[in-house]
DNA sequence: GTCTATAATTCGATAGAC
DNA sequence: GTCTATCGAATTATAGAC
């Protein structure tokens, strides 16, 4: 095996042994035994453990908000941006639910260590901000009835937050256009859009 | 101050410490400190930390499935027991915001030491299971459009499972029977019915 | 890159005096 | 109930040989 393929095979296989233990309950001496070498060696593919969860939280979050940003930059309505922010959040949970999973869950282990719980705190606002933005644009038009901002960002925020479960389970997987229709059916229902 | 008064203090700031370090991060130095005492005298109200949070997590949790199995046994219709839900979520929520939080987001460091794990997530799988026992007999009623269930499930969960961040933020508080009504409307519309 | 060995720290929990 | 003192274990991370 090629060095550059087991140091793909690290971030891969850390990144599901955090999401099924847990980051806290995984250890170092866990990810080393994972990989059949010893703890050391762990230091060869990274800096320190809170680096790791940063590369992680950092590299998917980044993904959301090229994504968000693009969605927002074009010329398609409020109803089609929602559309397209759903579709967004289900192909990349498809593509990347641990990682989505990681965003969801584990963000909580980062330390402040030079700022940097602050800078990811701060992107995590930002990118809720977008997504208020598009709401308030599409209230605006009158294309959502108009209840209270702040409770339909949070309303939309969760209709996606749970779908990295349906990705990181075993079992069936839903097929993903079906998925981005009856989750758009239900938020755009739910907006009053008819 | 009366010892009993001591020791509630004890389990709520406990809790709100909890909440806002993350429970793996709260060493029993934090909490001794936070009540202005000594690490040993923090085994005076509790017999481990896993205990703690044992505790915490599981009478939440009751409290949960006690609300509803009372909606459930009611002779309420589907989208009557819907809304009792929605509002069983939001006064819980009021009522102990902290307690939510942590059954949301500290789960995860419960350890199966005498299979406590599991028996949490045993729990846990019938709320759900109740949950989308309830949805499914407004589905079989026509009273909610027919959309896969395990979806109608999830989406319905996660429509009050950021609530608690509304209570243990700082703020205003939004009026409660508003919340429960928004959110009410929010769903009913998205599940079809009207 | 892999190993052994170990440093340095932190943490949960206990013993025992007052 | 409170304290001091400490144990024992686990953890992250590093040094240095091969």
């Amino acid at each position: 095996m090629k060095n550059s393929n087991k140091r793909q095979k690290f971030f891969e296989e850390s990144l599901i042994l955090i999401h099924q233990k847990g980051f806290g309950a995984t250890s170092m001496r866990d990810l080393a035994q994972h990989m059949g070498f010893k703890v050391a060696n762990v230091y060869n593919y990274i800096d320190s453990k809170q680096a790791l969860l940063e590369t992680y939280l950092f590299g998917i979050s980044n993904e959301f908000h090229q994504g968000i940003d693009d969605i927002l930059a074009s010329t398609y309505s409020p109803t089609e941006k929602l559309k397209a922010l759903i579709s967004l959040n289900v192909r990349l949970t498809a593509q990347k639910p641990y990682e989505v999973a990681l965003l969801t869950n584990e963000w909580r282990n980062l330390e402040n260590k030079e700022g940097r719980l602050d800078d990811f705190l701060k992107e995590r606002e930002a990118y809720e901000g977008k997504v208020k933005q598009l709401i308030q644009e599409g209230m605006a038009r009158g294309e959502f009835r108009p209840l209270d901002l702040e409770l339909a960002t949070s309303l939309l925020l969760s209709s996606v937050r749970w779908l990295y479960d349906k990705y990181t389970q075993n079992g069936q997987k839903m097929n993903p256009i079906e998925l981005e229709k009856q989750i758009s059916d239900f938020v755009l229902l739910g907006l009053g859009n008819s």
